[in-house]
DNA sequence: TTATTATATGTGCATCCTTGCATATTATAG
DNA sequence: CTATAATATGCAAGGATGCACATATAATAA
């Protein structure tokens, strides 16, 4: 009981049920959650870790990145009935819709998705330098030559 | 989205979901829940109606009672992963049971049951009185004949 | 070592929730 | 009409919640 109420109360925010959305899409860094819903970043570490502490999350540590993801084995009985109400009820919803797009766009390791510090002016050669650091390192970065692109 | 952050709220509350386990056997009015419950008037009649609000409960009124049930219209959709989320996880739970137990022996139209006041001192007379005038009235009753051994 | 960066967290504030208590409302009986 | 009984509700107190802001922590690079 104490459990299943712990479960609802940690999906019956707006937030956290856009945040489930997209990991219903795949597996997410902090820093991309909080881009695909345009938020600050506490708020979304904080999100996430309730929906991990509330059980539907597990989480996997790479280099600095926190990725999040839906643990699909403690997804049996009831919340497995959960998952399903939200999927079902998000489904179609214009800002899940848009928050899956901005997830598409959504970039790690990109400098100015820390902190948001005022002048942050992070040189672009620094950038770069970092994403060729990066692609040595063997880490799976899709398109970091579109952003290379946008930032040079 | 809205309105599945309502449904969610509506359930992530211990009271409430022992309600909803009481409404998963029977309908039941507001004062058997209080009786099952063991809580306040107040207290089931507000959480009755956040349940009632949020979509998942009708209500029928029968002269002085307010008879709420599960509404199997609405329930639907994500609706229905919900309630059997919710009854998923309570079966078995201790709690549940024991409700479900007092639910039995609850009854309708017990002067004490209304606002605990003190002094309340209803005569059984009175009290048998008004179960004839019941009977009378072609209420369904079950058990009044027990009621009226047990008062008198 | 220091600098950088992704993430986590302490703090304060505003807001909302839940409850008990008292009272209002409503239907019925007399 | 008044009295009774089931339910609803106004109100205030206490607690929980969500957020921004600033700062701490941890991993990595130089």
């Amino acid at each position: 009981m104490r459990d299943l109420v712990k479960a609802l109360k940690a999906l019956s925010d707006e937030t956290r049920l856009r945040i489930m959305n997209l990991l219903l899409e795949r597996e997410c860094c902090v820093c991309e959650v909080m881009q695909a819903l345009n938020i600050s970043q506490s708020r979304a570490s904080r999100n996430l870790n309730a929906l991990y502490d509330a059980g539907f999350l597990k989480l996997r540590r790479q280099g600095l990145w926190a990725l999040y993801s839906l643990d699909e084995e403690r997804l049996g009985g009831y919340y497995w009935h959960l998952i399903r109400a939200v999927a079902k009820a998000l489904e179609g919803n214009e800002t899940a819709l848009q928050d899956r797009r901005r997830l598409k766009n959504a970039r790690r390791a990109v400098p100015s998705c820390g902190m948001r510090r005022a002048n942050q002016n992070t040189s672009p050669i620094r950038l770069i330098r970092h994403l060729y650091r990066l692609r040595r390192q063997g880490i799976d970065f899709k398109n970091w030559r579109a952003l290379r692109r946008s930032t040079s």
